[in-house]
DNA sequence: ATAAGGCTTCCTGTTACGGGAAGGTCAAGG
DNA sequence: CCTTGACCTTCCCGTAACAGGAAGCCTTAT
């Protein structure tokens, strides 16, 4: 298999292929003419990549989230760690992004959004209610 | 007020208000010695840049409201238009990280966690079954 | 022979800074 | 006067995970 059908297999494009493998995280084979060959086996590299990168791991957690899958003996609780790990991230990214929505939605609520120029969001943005014109 | 002094005020790095002024959002003016001059304006505006920047706003996007900001005759309509699609961008970040996270629970609730080697997690990744979601 | 499309490598750009080197400046102390 | 140490300056590299695009080779079809 040349890089495009693979790249259209797995759901990613030519360029991240390619960058997978500069970064080591794939090791395709080559042919004659330099094109790189594909078999099943980094296929499916790529599919359980693209699943793990879907699910906002990062390049490294997903270096070894491979190396474990390649690993008959692991421990499944080595997984579990990384995937504990990063769902605690995850969690603390949602609530901080949360933390900014309230503040952002109230903020826009507040906001006439007509051709006047008084603002609370610029007064919310310079702080303590404080417009630049009226400090 | 030299840029220890302002760092603190702002509470932000002395780096970020470096790349602040290379950037163009901020001009604070020289001393003989060459150390930048603060002034209390530059500090508003630094105040301004580290409330706009905590509610997730890009660089471009405080660009443009620091210069709503200091246009008297801005319709507040300008303002809300960029606040506006800007929390419908964090909305949908936060949506995309709780699939992540729930798809995640998931995974992490499935897996024992033990010494053995079986483990849900890899088997989910590589998408022998399990509870993924289409995307 | 030529054109189209796929493949290759290499280089640059992205976001918003952080780290650190090499060196000038300033206030205090001996 | 000299030193020490805390400031300040510019400059350059590194980050995460690729995307865009140039220059050029390979393959297939007409």
């Amino acid at each position: 298999m040349n890089i495009g059908e693979v790249a259209d297999r797995a759901g990613m494009p030519a360029k991240t292929i390619r960058y997978y493998e500069e970064i080591g995280l794939i090791t395709p084979a080559r042919d004659t003419n330099g094109y790189r060959a594909f078999r099943e086996r980094d296929m499916h590299k790529l599919i359980f990549l693209g699943r793990a990168r879907a699910l906002g791991f990062t390049i490294e957690d997903c270096r070894n989230l491979l190396a474990l899958w390649e690993d008959q003996d692991r421990a499944s609780s080595d997984v579990k760690v990384i995937a504990k790990e990063h769902l605690a991230k995850v969690e603390a990214k949602i609530s901080d992004l949360k933390a900014m929505r309230d503040t952002l939605r109230g903020l826009v609520r507040s906001c006439a959004g007509d051709n006047r120029p008084d603002c609370p969001i610029l007064a919310g943005l310079a702080g303590q209610g404080g417009d630049r014109r009226s400090g």
